[in-house]
DNA sequence: TTGAAAGCGCTAACAC
DNA sequence: GTGTTAGCGCTTTCAA
């Protein structure tokens, strides 16, 4: 790598005078910042990133935790960091903690070595079933920068982005039961997390608060390891008078339309159906899946925008904050409105 | 952040004293080396990263440049780069292109400013069609250590990661044919790429190559932005001799296993199929797709390890080799041996 | 208009 | 056994 010492031996001039040079200090001659200029051009001189962050003291650096890069919401959410990150002239160093409490206390400290200015996280499965958040705690103590998005801790203060999932559930249901639909399911592998609660709870609600009487909520929740396609088709058996389902995740629904497709069920026409996924996952059974757009690129955009809102304004003591971004119900097949 | 200098104010020592003690000089006498180590242990010391790489010139830090997030293979080779990084003492700074060579360019530019130590690369499908690769024939050219995985440029000179596609396609195809298939159709959405193109080349030439007489390939290439359910449904209505299906990527045996159930085809006594993808989107169909696992993990592992040899020996000059990865065929519903 | 010097946090050669 | 010093690449204050 070429540095400002090259160029200054080059030019016989000091090392501060290129520097200054540079960045068009108006101590230096018009003559001299061209020269120094060009030469830098011509040897692509870039300032060493390193040296850089050590005298300003910041990295200008993110550090993003998610839990598994394989989920689709995710993924999208890492590209809106990126994207919006190299736009603010931020870098991100991603770590995937794969639902492990261990790996993301383990992730959070060996960053926190000075390596970035904050941090964007979403907590993982573990951390929130096992209430232990003294890694989190010990940040938000230290007063580290730390935007927390999709899974919501309520017990850490700090920045959040998340879309409203117990409205974007209520909506739907509400949907649905206007559309006529008696027996609505809701069918979970992700009940556990708080996310998946707020979707569940939406779901209850509207059931509860609709003015039909004999209107009921009903559940199949279904744990990562267990047979996904096996449970649908017995839940099915078992509730034949089921006629729209809710698939609170990002695969369940596209399962079920398969599982209900093979067993002879004619959707929409017999049973309505809608998850929480996205245009691609929906194009993976017949009929599209529709779904409800948790908008996952814009989430990431906003939690990193955020991030460095509050690391530009690190002085001011300002109160923290709760983002909702908006969802996008999309249908496609599998809730026609004819129907 | 807790520094050198604030252990020794306040042991009184100085700050070499300190810096010895914790690396357990045996400059340093055991009383001192355990006071000082007492010390940094309270006050939860983490030598700054930024100053090491500073004073080391190097960062232990690996730039990742991927083509696309949403792409599972690619997800999960990055799952395998970051867990060997960690590994290692690495961490990874990921640049995702979107598939665009404008992006890999300055994604690469960006990073060369000392950020990183290395590249793990998968180039964008623009820069494989243009072969505009002037920014990665730099890299080569200063020796920056890199890694090419997946996608293989023959022009560029550095160390790759592969999986043999050739050799998958064509020992699937065979089986087909030992199994008496007589009509083997490929589907591709990337065929433009090299790796969808060694695909289609071990398919055909194990077509060519059989003993039987009558077998010829048969194709259907699909575009990104096409219709694919209603591409693959016009292609088996025209041809309603196929037998078998090969799928060259992600995503196309799982619609194709949909389209043609929803054609009242019997799958797989009517059509065998498979693909190149994974479990979980095996389950994403009935009968459950079968599938040639290209360990993207282990691609991922493989090329993190390579890099930080590479990083280790720089001095040493040596030839730059191809890794090739072993697939696994995985039989699932879609190609039940009994039939 | 230019240059010298200090300092960010750390290591290591050298001095005491 | 401990301390001083230089230097990694850069910015910035102060001196010339």
């Amino acid at each position: 790598m070429i540095t400002l010492k090259n160029l200054a031996e080059r030019l016989n001039v000091s090392i501060s005078t290129v520097s200054k040079a540079l960045s068009d200090s108006d101590e230096i001659s018009k003559e001299t910042i061209s020269r120094v200029k060009k030469l830098a051009g011509e040897l692509n001189y870039q300032p060493n990133r390193v040296a850089l962050s050590l005298k300003q003291n910041k990295t200008k650096t993110v550090g993003v935790i998610i839990p598994n890069i394989l989920n689709r919401f995710f993924a999208m959410a890492l590209y809106g960091i990126q994207n919006e990150a190299t736009k603010l002239g931020y870098s991100i160093i991603t770590c995937i903690t794969n639902e492990q409490l261990v790996k993301e206390q383990e992730s959070i400290s060996l960053l926190s070595n000075g390596s970035v200015d904050g941090f964007i996280i979403a907590v993982s499965e573990e951390t929130l079933l096992s209430s232990r958040i003294q890694h989190l705690q010990t940040l938000s103590e230290k007063r580290i920068p730390m935007i927390m998005f999709d899974r919501n801790l309520n017990d850490i203060e700090c920045n959040k982005v998340i879309i409203n999932d117990f409205k974007a559930a209520h909506e739907v249901t509400n949907m649905l039961i206007n559309r006529g639909k008696k027996q609505i399911a809701f069918i979970s592998t992700i009940n556990d997390l708080n996310v998946g609660a707020l979707r569940r709870i939406g779901y209850e609600n509207a059931i509860k608060m609709s003015v039909l009487p004999d209107l009921n909520p009903m559940y199949l929740f279904i744990k990562k390891e267990d047979d996904y396609q096996g449970l649908i088709k017995n839940f099915l058996i078992n509730n034949p008078n089921i006629d729209a389902i809710i698939a609170a995740d990002n695969i369940t629904g596209t399962i079920t339309v398969n599982v209900a497709i093979n067993m002879g069920y004619d959707i929409p026409k017999d049973i309505s159906l809608i998850g929480f996924t996205d245009e691609v996952v929906s194009n993976l059974s017949i009929p599209k899946l529709s779904y409800i757009d948790q908008n996952a690129e814009t989430i990431g955009e906003n939690a990193l925008r955020l991030l460095v809102n509050e690391l530009n304004n690190k002085d001011l003591d300002n109160a923290y904050s709760t983002l909702k971004i908006p969802f996008t119900i999309v249908h496609k097949e599998t809730t026609r409105s004819s129907i």
